[in-house]
DNA sequence: GTAGGGTTAG
């Protein structure tokens, strides 16, 4: 009975993603359309039908009997989820988290808190098949607090483990997964999860926050096209009311974008939705005033701002909402507005009561100083940060230290590096990047490259952009060595080239005549797979050339280069095809020998009966009254059936994980 | 005693 249980659920979910996902992909335009009620009637025939079977917390003991004819007792749910026994499992209710199962939901909130998160895991897996078996909530705490960690390879597979043992997940599982997909740019596979959500027989709907996460992730990822979809399918579907939050990641992206029609038009649609009267929700009006802002219409834009930030207004506002208004007003170069905007938010300000400003909010602020040439004040406005009890992070400091570098401003910038160290925020690989861009920017070419070697001594690991950098800044200057040097620097750290690393050396080289170190890092280039050589170079390295009379030589190194290239090509093609062959081999060997392992056993099962039949035969022959002698039988067959269903568990396993294993 | 409510600067 332990056995089938997991074996239960883990079937369905496979058999239920096949026919609904044929592809890998995320379905099309029609497809998600296909999936909508056609009358809102319709859909809200089905939301009354859900919540009905929401309303109804079954018993822990039903969840064993699933399997069970639907004849026996009153049965609450639609007729289509009774149809299909194998139905995902409800949730357990709240009610299952007390005694012992408590306990250890609260052993492992210490553990989170304590940020041992590999032992909270561990705790987790460790007691799903023990006789305390952790509730779902407890679960959902560790995925939570791996997912803050950015620690999404352990969540998927804590996921799957959970997903395995028949843990039925809560809506905050799902969205914790979504979330993580998401935050890995996976969002076809959120959207192959969500899918599930909408299906009949699914056990709950999509929550708003659902709405938002997969929002934000398609938007995020520049799938605007399909973030407006699952806008659309929202409203249809009407599992929640028309979100704010919604529209406002959708015009958000548009305003990105540079769509300013589609901003004032979603922002329009949102309204007529919500009833027609104003949007009371004050995080929409930042991107509507960029769609106005954008489209020329300061008026509009400016009218919207009074009107809803006017003293009777009844539109809430937060500080995030207030950032977005702020950001709004301070990008289109209206300072004085902005600064009377934010003395109103600071004097609203009134922790913990409410709150009108936050990190973002003096980040927001030092932007729109910036861009009106004020950096003093922009520096003035980023210290008062304290007085409001915010702390800059890194990237804080990183926005103010590029805005003064690349004016010119490098000592302020480097007194704020400074103050980082004092205040124990650490730079990261950007943070010297910057320094190293703003000394070469004022020929303070020494400093920049010891900037950038304290960043490597550091142990923070420069990216080919940042290596490309610092070449830039020696090549530019003359000191081609040096360049060249950080160049073979970053060949060592494993750091892989990109093409303006080699452009920057292959123009120093050739611009300054040293054709031959040209050549070499020309050919260079032409051997690695990860760059290509534009027209653009070509026709400066033949220029180069032809200055001294060895335009010939580039037609012959591109043929070595190409030549030597295909042989490696065909090189690693061969020794890929024999470790695949290896591999298959090794295979087929495990084939043959399960194989006959399983017909060994076959045939000492069979053996095994006509021994007991032998037996029983002389033991009628023995005895007249024998009925009770096939008893052992029974027992073996049972036993055999047992094997092959644990066997299917394992595969089914299996092919669970390699969905989650997709996900890396 | 299970997430969240959204933003900004790479």
């Amino acid at each position: 009975m332990a056995l089938s249980k997991p074996l239960c659920f883990s079937h369905h979910l496979v058999k239920s993603l096949k026919p609904y996902f044929p592809g890998s992909s995320f379905p099309t335009a029609s497809r998600l359309r296909f999936l909508s009620f056609a009358t809102p009637e319709e859909a809200a025939a089905e939301r009354r039908r859900r919540k009905r079977r929401l309303r109804i917390e079954p018993p822990i003991s039903s969840l064993r009997h699933q399997k069970q004819p639907p004849s026996s007792g009153p049965q609450p749910r639609s007729p289509r989820t009774v149809i299909n026994p194998n139905a995902p499992k409800l949730p357990e209710p709240i009610s299952a988290l007390s005694g012992s199962r408590l306990n250890l939901h609260n052993r492992i909130l210490t553990l989170i808190r304590e940020n041992d998160l590999d032992e909270a895991a561990l705790l987790v897996r460790h007691s799903i098949y023990s006789n305390c078996r952790p509730t779902i909530f407890t679960a959902n705490a560790v995925l939570h607090a791996l997912l803050r960690q950015s620690r999404y390879a352990d969540l998927l597979s804590l996921h799957r483990f959970i997903t395995q043992a028949s843990v039925a997940p809560t809506i905050i599982t799902v969205n914790l997964l979504l979330q993580a997909y998401c935050d890995c740019r996976k969002t076809d596979i959120a959207l192959e999860h969500f899918r599930l959500l909408l299906k009949d027989d699914a056990p709950f709907p999509p929550s708003p926050t659902t709405y938002r996460i997969l929002a934000k992730g398609l938007v995020d990822n520049s799938k605007l096209e399909q973030a407006v979809e699952l806008k659309d399918d929202m409203l249809a579907k009407a599992f929640v009311p028309p979100d704010p939050i919604v529209y406002n990641y959708l015009m958000q992206g548009f305003v990105k974008k540079g769509d300013s029609d589609m901003v004032i038009s979603l922002y329009e649609e949102l309204q007529e939705k919500l009833g027609g009267g104003k949007i009371l929700d004050g995080i929409v009006y930042g991107n509507l005033m960029k769609g106005y802002f954008g489209k020329g219409m300061e008026e509009d834009a400016m009218g919207i701002y009074q009107d809803v930030l006017s003293e009777g207004s009844n539109v809430r506002f937060g500080a995030v909402s207030y950032n977005q208004v702020l950001d709004s007003l301070g990008r289109s170069g209206k300072l004085e507005d902005t600064i009377n905007l934010f003395d109103r938010m600071v004097k609203e300000h009134d922790p913990p009561r409410r709150i009108t400003v936050n990190l973002g909010t003096f980040n927001v602020m030092v932007d729109a100083y910036c861009i009106a040439g004020r950096f003093q004040d922009a520096i003035t406005v980023f210290r008062q940060m304290g007085e409001q009890k915010c702390t800059p992070d890194t990237l804080s400091y990183n926005n103010l230290i590029d805005q003064l570098g690349s004016n010119k401003l490098v000592a302020e910038a480097e007194e704020l590096y400074k103050a980082m160290d004092d205040r124990g925020i650490n730079p990261d690989e950007y943070t010297y990047v910057l320094l190293v861009e703003a000394c070469f920017g004022v020929d303070r070419v020494d400093d920049a490259t010891g900037y950038f070697q304290k960043m490597v001594e550091l142990g923070l690991r420069p990216n080919a952009n940042a290596y490309s950098k610092v070449i830039g800044g020696l090549v530019n200057v003359g000191r081609l060595d040096e360049g060249k040097k950080f160049f073979d620097q970053m060949l060592e750290k494993e750091v892989k080239p990109n093409v303006t690393s080699y452009e920057l050396l292959l123009k120093g080289f050739m611009g300054s005549g040293r054709l031959d170190d040209g050549l070499m890092t020309l050919k260079d280039m032409l051997l690695d797979d990860g760059v290509t050589l534009s027209e653009e170079m070509k026709e400066f390295v033949e220029d180069a050339l032809r200055k001294q009379g060895r335009e010939e030589e580039l037609g012959k190194l591109v043929e070595d280069a190409a030549r030597e290239k295909a042989e490696r090509l065909a090189r690693e093609a061969e020794e890929k095809a024999r470790a695949e062959a290896l591999a298959k081999e090794e295979e087929e060997r495990k084939k043959r020998e399960e194989a006959e392992s399983k017909a060994a056993a076959a045939r000492a099962s069979a053996e095994a009966i006509r021994a007991m039949l032998e037996r029983q035969k002389s033991s009628v022959k023995e005895e007249a009254t024998a009925d009770d002698s096939n008893a052992p039988i029974n027992g073996l067959l049972g036993e055999e059936k047992n094997m092959s269903e644990s066997s299917v568990e394992t595969e089914t396993a299996d092919t669970t994980a390699e969905a989650g294993n997709a996900a890396h």
